[in-house]
DNA sequence: GACTGATCATTG
DNA sequence: CAATGATCAGTC
């Protein structure tokens, strides 16, 4: 698949596949649809750019960088609710001196979100689970607002060397949770006195009453 | 039932 | 190891 030209040809792209299955869109492009995601958690997120014409990868940028979007699946149940909170990408642990909100991996990422909502309950089998209508957000002042708070409060944690201090109860839109491997993976960071240590490397993450609240801006009902 | 801390696959 | 894509699962 063609990475889309324009911002329309991937809405349109986007609203086709609602309604589908991920067994019926994964067979058409010649995807094994795994029984769970319990060893593929990523799957449903590749599947969906895949469809898209995401430029795939691990680049460090948006999905669709020439059209300034950011791609993301979001499990939610019947009523359109999130079920997991949604990561948005690794937090940086050195050399962030100086780093202000406007120049943000945080706020870059979220400044224009295609979100595309796909039955998630565990009780539906994974390829008989429905693909949602898609659409496509930019924070509001007040969103931006509130998630500026959080990473101020987070950030300067970090940069006070106080980053094992940080759970996941801090912030009240976004939170700072462990992103790695598992718990014996290591990355630099500073302590409180200043001095070198290693630590868990951390992934902001957006809470579900943050999502819901922007599904809900959406589908009013 | 919600939430936090832990985890899985894959690619450079 | 770090970045991409996220969900799992035990505990509260």
């Amino acid at each position: 698949m063609q990475p889309p030209q324009s911002e329309s040809e991937l809405m349109q792209r986007a609203a086709d596949l609602a309604g589908f299955t991920l067994g019926e869109i994964s067979h058409e492009h010649g995807i094994a649809c795994p029984a769970d995601l319990s060893r593929e958690k990523g799957w449903v997120g590749m599947l969906l750019e895949t469809c898209l014409g995401a430029t795939a990868g691990s680049k460090p940028e948006q999905d669709f960088a020439h059209l300034g979007i950011e791609l993301k699946t979001i499990p939610v149940n019947a009523h359109g609710k999130p079920l997991e909170t949604t990561f948005v990408c690794v937090a940086p642990l050195t050399g962030i001196s100086g780093v202000q909100w406007e120049h943000s991996h945080v706020r870059h990422k979220l400044s224009r979100v295609l979100w595309v909502p796909v039955e998630g309950e565990r009780t539906i089998p994974l390829a008989e689970r429905r693909i949602g209508t898609p659409l496509l957000w930019s924070p509001s002042r007040e969103e931006d607002a509130q998630l500026r708070a959080d990473w101020e409060e987070l950030m300067d944690l970090i940069a006070l060397g106080r980053v094992n201090d940080i759970t996941a109860r801090h912030g009240q839109y976004l939170q700072l949770r462990p992103k790695a491997a598992n718990s014996h993976a290591l990355t630099d960071a500073f302590g409180a006195k200043g001095e070198p240590i290693k630590t868990l490397p951390r992934g902001f993450y957006l809470r579900t009453q943050f999502t819901h609240h922007i599904l809900s801006r959406f589908f009013v009902s």
